[in-house]
DNA sequence: CACGGCTCTCGACAAAAGTCAAACTTGGTT
DNA sequence: AACCAAGTTTGACTTTTGTCGAGAGCCGTG
């Protein structure tokens, strides 16, 4: 056979099974191999996106508290995922919701900004394949040499390779220690250029971080404990692309935050949509001051969470009339 | 479109089943209900098109030929389906091919106007569901009594339900006795508005007719054979939407052209996305015509077809040398 | 209130799909 | 040429899924 038997093999397979809706024996004949082999076919088939399977996420948009959600914080869209009513673990709900979230904000020829964190990584390492053309992956922020899976580079690159699309990475540090450097490597074009893409993007994907000792930026090194701790009360409300924002969502004036590598708020305010994905119900005020700061079009959360924020909203409401 | 309970344990048992990839006996403990309930349930979220099961027709444009025939006639898109190498039945396999190509093409919020004819009910029938909202479907031309299946409106209808979209019909005759009556029909505000919206689509799907007395027109009563015959001997080419077209893809002047209702070329031009599905071997001369009157920039087409569209172009260009 | 007609649900069985170790290619290396 | 490693392919087996008729609930009607 030519020079791809497999892929063609693959398409094919798929083809038939999927869209002519044959059985695998029947495949099998076609094709002339075993059903087995149209078995590992179909799962490959899968696995690379040439098949995708997508289930709507109307029902947790088209949920009540959502739509009040939106209107309470003027967001463009809201998708709750329903807490212990369905699993054993509704953080992993959240994560699987987000994931179909994102695929169907996802076109061809996007350019997709990807911060990190656990969640985002979560997403990514349980989003099904998609066969985009076109897409490009960019990190929004510096590297972090984390002792765990959740990098920024590794949080972009997996995602890319589950849309068969193109991984932008960053090489830089996330933090330097002096601001002299990180004035100096932004300047750098290699770096100057990136920063300067993200504007470009047509969706975003992030979280946001809690700034307390169990924040992602102490536990790889970044800031130490009593820092975060300082910070904190000079105003510091929640993480973005690993830059300390404060409670209305604006860059907090200190070193840190000036000795970073990362997306500048304006670039990320400039993506279409900005989707925001929270699983933790302690990033509460997080959540809040991002929201603030008009860094979040699209929002995922858990029902609790949803729960907590129409309170917010409602209680604010009540002390302005 | 209020969702009733069991839309809900539909959508629930989707989402469990597809996004989480529980097996069916775990959904079906998770909701308390039977196994054999989550598996009707999943058919009908598979049939109302909660959930999608796309095949990428990549394989089908990638080919060298379908790249020959883009460049050849100067189309955005072509796809090639490979002709007796799967399946009994050719003409089915360029349907189903037809069919994914269209739904690839849907955004949500599209218009899509649908003319209508055997090629184009056939590709409605075998089209799989989805729900993509805000999708209005519109009638290109007035309607038919064909004793068929494929009468304009029930094309547009039939994809509008597969879609679950708006279908927007024509509440008029394909063709009337006099130019007069024509003329004043048209203007009907009903009939002007529709006429209007057409230069709105964003997707047109048709197929073209050939001019012969096994024609659609001759067979529903439009037109006699003689008639048929003696329009081949004035230049007439192929039939779009109901219209006769000269071999330059113009509208031919002739009277029959001036008494029907249809969607006027320039409007049909008009539309970004033109797709145009032909089944037959037979169309040839049709569909050269069409292509020449910048009728179509997305081709679907079988194998063999192709291979004569080549040998044409390429002949024509020697000829040019 | 009993009766058909209706839809929804379930249990049991049949059909289809998934899995795995072993046999078999294939392409490169000693 | 012989060998090895990586990757396919297959038959046999297990698990999962699809289907169908029976039964259960529900409602309007005579």
């Amino acid at each position: 056979m030519a020079i791809r038997p497999a892929e063609q093999l693959i398409h094919k397979a798929a083809w038939l099974y999927y869209a002519h809706g044959l059985r695998q024996d029947e495949v099998a004949s076609q094709l002339n191999i075993s059903r087995a082999s149209v078995a590992m076919y179909l799962r490959k088939a899968r696995e690379t996106g040439i098949v995708n399977i997508s289930t709507s996420t109307q029902l947790f948009t088209d949920d009540v508290m959502a739509r009040k959600v939106e209107d309470a914080f003027g967001l463009d869209a809201v998708w709750i995922a329903p807490e212990n009513a369905y699993l054993a673990d509704p953080s992993t709900d959240i994560a699987v919701l987000a994931a179909s979230v994102f695929l169907e904000l996802v076109k061809k020829g996007d350019r997709i900004g990807v911060a990190w964190g656990r969640t985002v990584y979560t997403i990514a390492d349980i989003m099904s394949f998609a066969d985009l053309q076109d897409v490009t992956v960019v990190q929004l922020c510096g590297n972090l040499g984390a002792p765990y899976s959740y990098r920024p580079d590794q949080c972009t690159m997996e995602i890319a390779r589950r849309l068969n699309a193109k991984g932008l990475n960053f090489y830089a540090p996330l933090v330097l220690s002096t601001e002299e450097l990180a004035k100096s490597l932004r300047a750098e074009p290699v770096i100057r250029d990136q920063l300067a893409g993200i504007a470009n993007c047509d969706l975003a994907l992030y979280s946001v971080g809690a700034v307390d000792a169990d924040s992602h930026l102490v536990k790889c090194g970044a800031l130490s404990p009593a820092e975060m701790e300082g910070l904190r009360s000079q105003g510091a409300a929640g993480v973005i692309a690993g830059q300390i924002i404060d409670a209305g969502g604006e860059v907090l004036d200190c070193s840190y935050n000036r000795r970073v590598i990362s997306a500048e708020l304006a670039s990320l305010r400039a993506i279409e949509k900005r989707l925001m994905v929270v699983q933790e119900d302690t990033k509460f005020e997080p959540l809040l001051s991002a929201i603030a700061g008009g860094l979040c079009t699209h929002l995922v959360i858990g029902a609790h969470m949803a729960g907590r924020l129409l309170q917010y909203a409602e209680a604010a409401t009540k002390k302005a009339s």
